[in-house]
DNA sequence: TAAAATTTTGACCATCTGGTAAATTAGAGC
DNA sequence: GCTCTAATTTACCAGATGGTCAAAATTTTA
């Protein structure tokens, strides 16, 4: 442990010091987790990446699995907020709008967790499965049903919402899974914030484009 | 190695077999690279996956990191075969629907190469870092301007190619990438044929109507 | 302040894994 | 057939890694 982190606990309540512990083992999992996948990240690397001895990650997290799935857990939460925002709405536009700015916006701010879960996911979901077939499955039939009905009173064009659905989490996560592709083919630079905004507008407007029953009205 | 082998190895010249070995192990390398990621990975699963003894893989392959790395070229190699339908063409709709439908096709049939390649990318690219820099950056360039020209000549609506491209890249490889998370989705059965040719039938109009300059015309 | 509870930490271990060595078998060329 | 090369296979090793333990340090409680 750092003289600095020390410092700071040696002043904390024991409340504070396994609050913040855990905080701070669990990002650092997140971003070891996403650089090098679950069997390529090591827990010496996550607690250097902590900066704390080994042992003390294994006091707060009984064994690499729980402390895996402990990230996972939190992340699946921030794409189920992010799903909220994609709330019951008269106005495809807006909803779809948000919901796009939303997960483009996670996508930016919350890169590692992306990973991390398409890692899971990718990797056949062995320690998520039961979430996407309970949660995951309900939010999704819930969303179809709703575009159905958007397609039912002639607001959208008729197309499958379950293959617009995962255009819209292709596309938006695409920008956090294969950020380094993107930074490569970007001069090496990280997208910039207008570049960011520019991305985030014409996904929409290619969408909405593709979904507007007639181009002018 | 197998009984079944072993016959058809007996009757085979010394240069068949090596070809044929080398074959079957990069086959068996790629579906365990796919399902485990790299670390994830041992020597020990790719030699039963193709039912040989792991001291014969290190034959062919000196190193896990060699065979790894020939596995992500032929994967590359694929990629790039996909792009060449995205051929000069005067006729975007055209184009783009080769493209899609090409790229959807390899997600079908080729998902375990594309879940390596997307395991490659999302840990940094640390194999295949100079074919992006190089063969991937030149061909996206030379797309873009094409796209550009489509733009210039009224053909599509001014959007931003890069995103464009993007788009599409993520969408189709959800198709892989995602297909655990999509079986789950669909009652737990992989995708019929019917199922693939609406998704990609949708992914396309839904693109194409988004970039169709006027919606009658 | 003394005892109890919590947190920190270095040393250690059992297991797994990439890779090797060397002996054996099979095929090619004469 | 005989020799030389290529391919197969078993047993093994050195290093890495997840996890444990017990002692020391720190904070809370009485």
């Amino acid at each position: 442990m750092s003289e600095m982190q020390k410092l700071l606990n040696s002043k904390a309540p024991k409340a504070q010091i396994r609050a913040e512990n855990e905080r701070v083992i669990l990002e650092a999992a997140e971003t070891i987790f996403a650089q090098h996948g679950f069997r390529g990240s090591t827990m010496q690397m996550i607690a250097d990446q902590a900066d704390l001895p080994k042992a003390n990650v294994h006091y707060y997290f009984d064994s690499k699995k729980e402390l895996y799935r402990r990230v996972v857990e939190q992340i699946f939460g921030i794409w189920l907020q992010a799903a909220d925002s994609f709330e019951q709405s008269d106005n495809p536009a807006e909803a779809l709008r948000r919901y796009i700015e939303q997960k483009m916006e996670i996508s930016r701010l919350r890169k590692n967790g992306s990973k991390v879960w398409a890692n899971e996911v990718m990797h056949g979901a062995p320690i998520i499965q039961d979430f996407l077939e309970t949660q995951l499955t309900d939010w999704t039939d819930g969303r179809i049903e709703m575009i159905q009905k958007w397609i039912d009173g002639g607001k959208i064009k008729p197309i499958n919402p379950r293959w617009l659905l995962y255009m819209i989490w292709a596309t938006t996560q695409h920008y956090a899974d294969f950020a380094h592709q993107i930074e490569t083919l970007n001069a090496g630079q990280p997208l910039s914030e207008k570049q960011w905004n520019d991305a985030t507008e014409t996904v929409f407007q290619i969408i909405w484009a593709g979904l507007e029953p007639k181009s002018g009205a």
